[in-house]
DNA sequence: AGTGAATGCTTGAGGTGCTTAAGTAAACAA
DNA sequence: TTGTTTACTTAAGCACCTCAAGCATTCACT
């Protein structure tokens, strides 16, 4: 117990591990995202968009500034891919809405991780089922803003 | 077994919490670094710096073009956290070595990873070890550059 | 109602990150 | 020697990001 031993890993391996892997699946989704003509910040973007969403919203879900937000949604706005419409009971508010193509190109996104897809798929389901309630009870603590 | 039960996660679920705290590590990262006035892509470079490196092997650490180590390498060395010196064996290199006060702010923003530490914390000595199996498996996987 | 504060969004300035293209200097190979 | 490759830098151009300011609308309180 006293010695390092290959079954307990300490904490800085463990969390090195956890970065090299973040990192991984970032430039997964990053290249994926390019091969459709977006930078991952508006992949990112497009891909809260499962409904309408208010630009202050959308800032709050980045963690960022709002001002940043208008930018990113003029850019996709541009191409087509997201829509700005008035909202019914807040004529401040404007909601940003995917368009069909919009949803139609993070699908297919979200197809073309393959790195991550090809990985994951190295794990049977007990694997997955155990991976899964580990990484489950870590999540609340990691996304606390301390 | 047939139907879809709590302890067996679609592949979809298991990616979106992969992603979840893959973010949310990031975020835990880039704010210990903002506390210490550097952005996060800069605390990235000091923090491969344990031993000198040339230009060009940083820039293949973090992929992407070398031209962008210039200017990130310029930042950190007129803070006075990094050091650019000449290679004995080619005079065409230039290492990139950690100034004393580059290797403690780096050692602090590791430290002050509250969330990330936290969380990890929350695993007993049984759980992380099979945490670390699993992502190990996983990690080889998702660094292939497909 | 009426007035002042808070909220939602945009604009503009300034800095960082990133890529491509071009240029310099040194090493290497024929 | 000559020509190629390699390491680094510079410059232009765009995306991202923050802060400060400004405008319109809504809210809260008297």
């Amino acid at each position: 117990m006293s010695a390092t031993t290959p079954e307990t890993p300490t904490k800085l391996q463990l969390l090195e591990l956890l970065a090299a892997i973040g990192t991984a699946q970032w430039r997964d989704f990053a290249a994926a995202a390019a091969h459709h003509g977006l930078t991952s910040t508006q992949a990112k973007v497009l891909a809260q968009l499962s409904g309408p969403l208010p630009m202050r919203a959308l800032a709050t879900l980045l963690v960022c500034d709002a001002s940043n937000v208008t930018g990113i949604v003029d850019r996709l706005e541009g191409r087509g891919l997201v829509r700005r419409e008035a909202d019914a009971h807040d004529r401040r508010v404007k909601n940003v809405v995917a368009t069909d193509e919009g949803r139609d190109v993070i699908r297919r996104v979200r197809e073309e991780m393959q790195a991550t897809h090809g990985a994951l798929d190295t794990l049977g389901a007990e694997d997955s089922a155990t991976l899964y309630a580990l990484l489950a009870r870590l999540r609340p603590g990691m996304e606390k803003d301390a």
